[in-house]
DNA sequence: TTGTATATTGAAATTAATTTTCAGAATTTA
DNA sequence: TAAATTCTGAAAATTAATTTCAATATACAA
C-alpha cells in the first residue's frame, strides 16, 4: 500500500505537479475499495469519513490516476462513468445489464489463454484487457 | 442491404413499435458508414442530404438499433459516444496503444465462439460485447 | 376506406455529468 | 521567509443526452 502512494507521489511530482493532501487521501480511499465505483459514490464515502473533499478535486484527480495506471475507467452506465482499480487485479471480463444495470465480474481461463495467443501472434505488448459484455440478466431477461 | 432494412422493420414491430420513416432513414444513413461516428457527424451528415430528421430522433433511434445488434457503442471520446456499425463486420476487438493512442481493429473468430459459449453456459442473454485490449504497439514497445 | 388509439416527430426546455472560473489557501523552491 | 505557482472548494458554465409537448403519423379494426 505505501509504496503505492509513495510511487504516486513521485508520479506527481515528476509531472511537475503538487502533491496535496487531497490527492493522497483520493487514492488512499480508492486503494481501499473492493468493487467498482463511480465519482458519486467516492465522494460519498469520503464524506462519510468527514472528508471536505470536493467533487472538483475527485474530477481533477481521477484523470491522473488513470494516467498513472492505478485505475481505469471501465464503461459508462446510467449517464456517468464506472471505474476499478486495475493494479493488483488480474485481467478480467464484466457482464453488464442494460436494464438494472447489475454488474458481474468473471474469470475465464479460456479467454485468458486466446488473448495470451492473440499476443503471440502478434508483434504487440499486451499489458491488460476489458472484455464487457452487454446484454439482460436473468431476472431482467424475463419481463 | 434490403434485408436487414427488412428484419430492422421485423425488430421494429415486434417490440410495439411504429415503422417511421425517420427510422429507416437512420438505419439506412448508418449502413452506408464505413467507419465510427457520432451523433454529430450522423446528424450533419443527414443534414448534408437536406434530410430533416431532428438529433432528439437520432439519440431515440440509436438505442434501438445497438438493441437489434445493428451498432456498438465503441468508445467515449471527447465527453461524447463513439459508435460503430457492427453488422456485415466480423466480430472484433480493439487493440489500445496506452501510449501512442493507435486502435487497431483485429477479427477473431474465436473469440466470438468462446463469447457464444459463455452465453450458453449463462443465464443471460448476451446482447453485445466489446474486447479492448492495451498495451504497447510494435513501434512504442521499442523505446 | 375511415376512425380511433397509440406512438413518433421536431423544437424547445430540462437534466445531470463534467469542466471551468475564481479568489483564497497551500505547496514548492530558492 | 518570500515569491512563484498550483490547488482547492464553491458556484457558475458547459454540453451531451433526455424529456416535454402539441402536432402529426402509423397501425389496425371495423
Amino acid at each position: 500500500m505505501e509504496h503505492l502512494i509513495e510511487k504516486f507521489r513521485q508520479f506527481i511530482k515528476q509531472k511537475g505537479l503538487k502533491y496535496t493532501p487531497e490527492r493522497e487521501e483520493i487514492l488512499r480511499e480508492i486503494l481501499s475499495l473492493e468493487d467498482h465505483f463511480d465519482v458519486e459514490s467516492l465522494y460519498l464515502q469520503l464524506k462519510k469519513k468527514n472528508s471536505k473533499i470536493s467533487k472538483a478535486s475527485i474530477y481533477r484527480t481521477l484523470p491522473l490516476l488513470v494516467e498513472g495506471g492505478y485505475i481505469q475507467e471501465v464503461y459508462k452506465q446510467g449517464g456517468h462513468s464506472h471505474y476499478e482499480v486495475t493494479l493488483n487485479k488480474q485481467p478480467h471480463l464484466h457482464f453488464i445489464c442494460i436494464q438494472c444495470g447489475e454488474v458481474k465480474e468473471a474469470l475465464d481461463h479460456r479467454l485468458n489463454n486466446l488473448i495470451e495467443e492473440f499476443e503471440r501472434q502478434s508483434k504487440y505488448r499486451f499489458l491488460t484487457y476489458h472484455l464487457e459484455i452487454f446484454g439482460l440478466c436473468p431476472n431482467c431477461r424475463e419481463v
